[in-house]
Formats: structure tokens, sequence, C-alpha cells
DNA sequence: TTAATATATACCATAGTAAGGATATACTAA
DNA sequence: TTAGTATATCCTTACTATGGTATATATTAA
């Protein structure tokens, strides 16, 4: 991996919000959609984005496609994410993102009928 | 000045050279075409992005342009460029052009009919 | 004024990126 | 097999970025 190349995932909002979510574990398509308020293309392009520059891995896990980082991040990724997590005012959606991500892990551990397939305590190897 | 145009500046090659070299201090147009060995269109181009997007500074000293960083730069600008440095396989002129660079100032001490009224001393505070 | 130097800009071609809509693929369940 | 769901790909369009050549601008020196 180029190191380059982790600057032009960061270079942008959408993609930047992926990473500060998979940095905490991974997730299927469908979760980061609803996350992030986007369209299901948008979502799926930039993550082809980000795997073609070997930034996030895809696993498939039955129907849904669970993206993650490979392990371990690497350390400049993790620097910056950390970073601007205090950029509380240019990046309100930070902090709330990751609300989110909880709530819906919370929702996924209450009710296994939602993404059945995907555990992704077992995915945090990949 | 929005963070996400730092990424923006950071994923190039020939930028993230400039500002690893503005970091130490300023630089006129012809001393980054002398360490960068490009050409004075590249360089000036490169120049002209990053200070549309407010990561660099201009000013004019006689019929030099000097750029230099706004102070005081951007904590996490200086993380990423000291976090690169140590990545001596994937980026070698890191270290090679800040050397160039001392070379050129030594130069420049020596003689001062080269770029004499660059004072880069007294461009420190713009 | 003119000439010379440093730098920026205009113009053109090419490539990369982004967004949307439609469609294809892969898998699951029945 | 069929239907349904999740995801990826194709196609078009628009925008941004990159590189080269030529030219314009600004400043200094004569």
């Amino acid at each position: 991996m180029e190191l380059i190349n982790l600057y032009k995932c960061l270079c942008d909002v959408q993609r930047l919000r992926i990473l500060n979510l998979l940095k905490e574990g991974p997730l299927c398509v469908c979760h980061l959609q609803e996350i992030l308020g986007e369209t299901q293309v948008k979502i799926s392009k930039q993550l082809q984005y980000m795997k073609k520059l070997g930034i996030v891995l895809a696993r498939r896990q039955g129907v849904w496609m669970v993206y993650s980082l490979p392990m371990p991040p690497h350390p400049l990724l993790l620097a910056n994410l950390q970073g601007l997590q205090t950029c509380t005012d240019e990046f309100p959606w930070f902090a709330e993102d990751l609300k989110n991500r909880a709530l819906i892990l919370q929702r996924f551990a209450d009710n296994l009928a939602e993404c059945p397939q995907v555990v992704y305590q077992s995915a945090s190897g990949c």
C-alpha cells in the first residue's frame, strides 16, 4: 500500500466518515448506508475506490459484504482519525456516526433477524 | 481553511515534497524548482493549487515569489510530515530534499548575488 | 524607454473522479 | 426453480486534476 493512497482516501468527507466507522470495527454496506444516509451506489463506489487503493478489505458474509480495515491499521491512519476527533466544529458527524454505529450494533444484538449472517465480533480478525 | 483541503494537498507526491520543504521555512519558486527538479509551470501550478485551498501563503519579494506555511502551521500537517519522515523506503526524497534545501541556503549565504532580494530569515514571520 | 528575469496564466489535450439511473450479479429462502 | 435482498457494475455526464507549450505579467536593471 502506498501512503499517498491513504491521503487520497482521507480527502473526501464520505470516505473519512467510513474510515472513522471502520476504525471501530467491521461494518456491512447496508449499515454504512444507514449511518451516512447515502444511496447504496455512492457508498459502494467509495468502498470500491478504497479497496482498489488497498485501504480497506472486503469479505462476503452471506448476502452481505463486510468491510474492514487491514489489521493492524496503519498508524498514520489512526493518528489522523484520532486527531480529527477533536475538530467537532468542522466534523460534527464524527462522534454522531460512532453513536449511530453503537445503536445499530445494539439493535443487532437485540434482534438477530437483522443481518443474521453478520457476526461483527468474529470479523475482527480480518 | 477546511481540513479536507489539507488531505487534498497531501495526496500528491510533489505537493508533499513542497510542504515538507516549507515546513522548514519559506522558499521561492526557483529554489523549489531546483530542489524538486521539475519545470517552472508544474511547481507554480501546484503552489497555486495549495494557495487556493489556503494551505500555503505567497508574498512577493522583488522578482521572487516566496511561499510559506501559515503560522503556526496546522498541527495535523506537522504531525503528518513528521510521521512520514520515518518512511524512508517509500519517500527517500524526504531527507534528500531537506539536505538540498540546506545546500541552497548555504550557497545563498556565500553568494548574495543569487536571489539577493530574498531574505528568508526576515520571511519567517509571514 | 528597453531588455532581462521570475513567475503566473491561458489554452489544449488527457485522465481521473463523482453522481445518478438502470441493470447485473451473488446469495438466501421458499 | 423462483423470488427477494444486498451489492456491484455499466453508462452517461460533469467536474476536477495533470501536463505541455506558449504567452502574459510584474519587477528590476540599464
